[in-house]
DNA sequence: AATGAATGAGATTTCATTCAT
DNA sequence: TATGAATGAAATCTCATTCAT
C-alpha cells in the first residue's frame, strides 16, 4: 500500500542539498494543502470542500493530495490533529506556568478564549463543527482528542486538589468537572463566535466564564 | 406550491368519519416516519440513511416520504423541532414546578440527564451529532433551538436572582451561564454516553455537574 | 378499460332534469379542465405543469383528471385538437367566404395573424411549440392536423388555379405551397409574437407577410 | 468553478508531445460525445436519451460525460450551436459565391435542402424538433440561432435590393421576408423529411421553394 | 363521480478516488 | 513526484398514474 509521506517521517540523515531542497519542497507543499483544506472546511464547510477545489487553492493537482493524504477523510484527520496539538500545547503551558495552582485553570481559559478563538476562527470552526458526524474514523479522532483535553483539565484539577490538601465531592468528579468545562468552552465559544459575531464582548464572556469554573469547582471541593 | 401535510396543517373542522380515519391515518404516516428517521439518523448517522432505507423502515414507499416532507433536509429539521419541542416541555415544567428557585435549576439537571439522556439515547444523538455540519438551513434551525434552550435557562437565572435580590457579576452573566450550562450539558451526555457508554454511573455524574453549576451560578452573584 | 367521457359521448336522449343537470356539470369541468391545462402549458410549459397543478387550477382533484382524460398525453391531444378544430374554421369560412378566389388566402392571412395569433396567444404557443417533441402519439397528432390544415390550403390553392384556369409548375406546387405557406405562418407568428413581441406591428407583418404569399404562387402559375 | 473542458478552450502554446497527443485525444472525445449524443437525441429523443446511454453509446462513463458538458442541457446546447454554426457556414459560402445576387438566394435553397436536410437528417431534428421546448435556456439559444440566420438571410436581402435599386414594400419587409423564408425551409424540410420520406422528391420540391420564394420577394420589390 | 394519498420506476448529478503517462 | 482525465457507485428527487374509499 501507498503509504502517507508526512514530513515528519522522511529521513534526516539527507545528504545532498538537492535532497534537502527537495525535502523542504515537500514539507511546504504538505503545509500549502493543510491551510488550504482548513480554510476551505472551516468556509464553505467539509461537503462543500471538494478535493479538486482543495488541490486548486493550494495550487497542486488532485494526484497530489492524494500522495501527500491516503484520502479526504485522512486529510481532515491530520489537520485535526494539527490543531488539537496546537491548542493543547497553549493550554498546557499556562497550567505548567502557573504551577498547577487555580491561576492557571483562570490563564488558560483566558488564553483558550483570547488567544485561539479570536485569532483562528476556523481553526475552532474545524474542531468544534466541520469534524462532526463524518465517519466513524473521524469521530474516533475526535474523541481521541477530547479525551486528551479532558486528561489535561483532569490532571490540572486534580494537582490542583493535591496542591490544597482538598477532596472532591466524589472520585469522579474531576472527570466529570473537566468534561464540563470543556463542554464550557466549545459551547461558549460556538454561540458567540460561530453563530453570534461578539468578539468585541469576548473580555467579558470569558471572564465571567472562568469566574462560573472557579464557583463550580470550589463547590465540588470538600469545604 | 406543494404544501407539507404535517398533520397539524390538517384542517380540524372536518366532518365524515371518513375523512377522520383519513386523518387519524395520516398522523401514524408521519409518525412511523419521523420514528424510522430518527432511528436510522441515530444508528446510523444522517448520510449513511439513505431515503430508500428509511421508507422501507418506515414500511412505506420513497415517494410517500417525499409526500409528507419536501426533503431529506426538511425531514432532519420537522425530527429536530420536535426532539426540541419535546425536551423545553421537560425542563421547563421542572423549571415551573420549583417556582424558578434554585432548586428548579437542579431538577431540571436531573431531569435532563435521567429521563432524557438516558431513555431517549437516538434523540441525543440527532440532537448533538447528526444534525451538525449538514447544511445552512439545519444549522440555522439547530441554532433556534439552542437559542430557545438558552432563554429558558437565562429566564430561570434572571428570576432567581430576582428572587433573592442578588445581582450577577456582569450584564452578561445570566446569558453566559445559561450557555455554559447547556455546553456542560450537551458535552457531559456526550461524553459519557454518545462516545463511553456509562449510563450506569449517571447518578453521580449527573450530582456533581448539577453541583458544579450551582457552585457556578453562586460565584457569579454578588454575595 | 375506462373509456373517456367527453361531453360529445354521453347519450342525448336524457331523461330527467337531474340528468341534465349532471351533463351540463360534467361539460362545464370537462371545459374547466382543458382551460386550466390550456393555461398552464402556454404559460409554463408542459413538462412544467404537473397534473397535480392542473387539478388545483382547475379546481377538482388529480383523479378527477383521469376521469376526463385517460393520461396528461390524452388531456394534450384533446387540447391540441380542439384548437386546431377552432382554427381550421376560422381560416375555411374565409375561403368559403371568399369562394376561393385569392382573395380567401389574402383573408385567411390576415384573419390567423389578426385574429388567432394576437387574441389566442396561448393556443398559439401550444399548437407551435408545448406539443413539440413530447411523444410519439402527439407528434402524430400534431401531423395530422397539419395534415389537415396543409390539405385545406392547397384545396383552396387548386380550386384557384381550376378557377383561373391555371397550371402551377410541377404537380406537387400546390402541396409545396401550402406547406410554405404553413411553415411562413408558424414562423411568423413564433417570432414576433413568442420570441418578440411585437403585437403592434402586427398589420405591416401580415400585410407583408400576404404579398409575399401572392407574388410566391403566382410564380408558380403558369403565366 | 469547473469550467468546461471544450477543447477549444485548451491553450494552444502547448509545449511537450504528451500534451499534444492528450489534447489530441481529448478533442477526439469531446466530438465522440457529441456526436453520440446526436445519433440519440435525433433516433430517440432527448428525454429518452438518457445521459448513461449517451456515454454507453460515446464509450465513456457517465462521469466522462460531466466533464465534458456541465449537465444535459449543456450537452444540447453545444450540440446545437455546433449544428448552427455548420449551417451558417454552408449557407452564408453559397451567398457570397453568389456575390449576394438572386442566384444566391436560390443556391442557397438548393444547399439547404440538397446539402444539409439530405446528408444530415440527425441535424435537421435536433435544430427544428429535439432542441424544442426542452427549457428556458435551450430555448434562447434557439432564438439566438434563428435570430443569426435570420439575419444572414436579411442582409442578403438587402444587399440584393440595394444591388437592384429597388425598395421594398416595408421597412420590416426583408425581415419579414427572411423570417417566412426560414419558415418555409424549416416546414419543408419538416414535412417531407422528418414526417414523410420524400427525399427521392426533393430535388422538385426545392425547385419549387426556391421559386415561391423568387415570386414573393419581387412581388415585395417596388417594381 | 370524485377524491387524494400512495406508489416506484427512472432520471440526473456528484465527487472521492485511481492510474497511465 | 506530479498530473488530471476518467471512472462509476450511490444518492436524491420527480411526477404520472392508480385505486380504495
Amino acid at each position: 500500500m501507498k503509504k502517507n509521506k508526512t514530513p515528519e517521517s522522511a529521513e534526516n540523515n539527507s545528504i545532498s542539498k538537492t535532497a534537502l531542497r527537495r525535502q523542504r519542497e515537500r514539507e511546504h507543499r504538505y503545509e500549502s494543502i493543510l491551510s488550504a483544506a482548513e480554510l476551505l472546511f472551516a468556509r464553505e464547510g467539509y461537503l462543500q470542500a471538494s478535493m479538486e477545489r482543495i488541490a486548486d487553492s493550494a495550487e497542486v493537482s488532485v494526484g497530489t493530495l492524494y500522495f501527500y493524504f491516503k484520502n479526504k477523510e485522512d486529510l481532515l484527520v491530520h489537520l485535526l490533529d494539527k490543531i488539537s496539538f496546537e491548542l493543547r500545547e497553549l493550554l498546557g503551558s499556562e497550567f505548567i506556568k502557573a504551577d498547577f495552582s487555580l491561576d492557571g485553570i483562570k490563564r488558560a481559559g483566558h488564553v483558550f478564549f483570547e488567544k485561539f478563538c479570536l485569532k483562528y476562527p476556523d481553526k475552532l470552526a474545524i474542531l468544534f463543527k466541520e469534524s462532526m458526524g463524518r465517519s466513524n474514523l473521524v469521530e474516533e479522532h475526535r474523541r481521541q482528542i477530547f479525551d486528551k483535553l479532558i486528561a489535561d483539565v483532569q490532571e490540572a484539577l486534580v494537582r490542583l486538589s493535591d496542591n490544597r490538601s482538598l477532596n472532591y465531592q466524589s472520585v469522579l468528579s474531576a472527570e466529570i468537572m473537566a468534561v464540563s468545562i470543556l463542554g464550557m468552552y466549545e459551547r461558549i465559544a460556538y454561540h458567540f463566535l460561530i453563530w453570534q459575531d461578539r468578539s468585541k464582548e469576548m473580555k467579558t464572556i470569558s471572564n465571567d466564564t472562568v469566574a462560573f469554573i472557579l464557583g463550580g469547582i470550589n463547590n465540588l471541593s470538600g469545604q
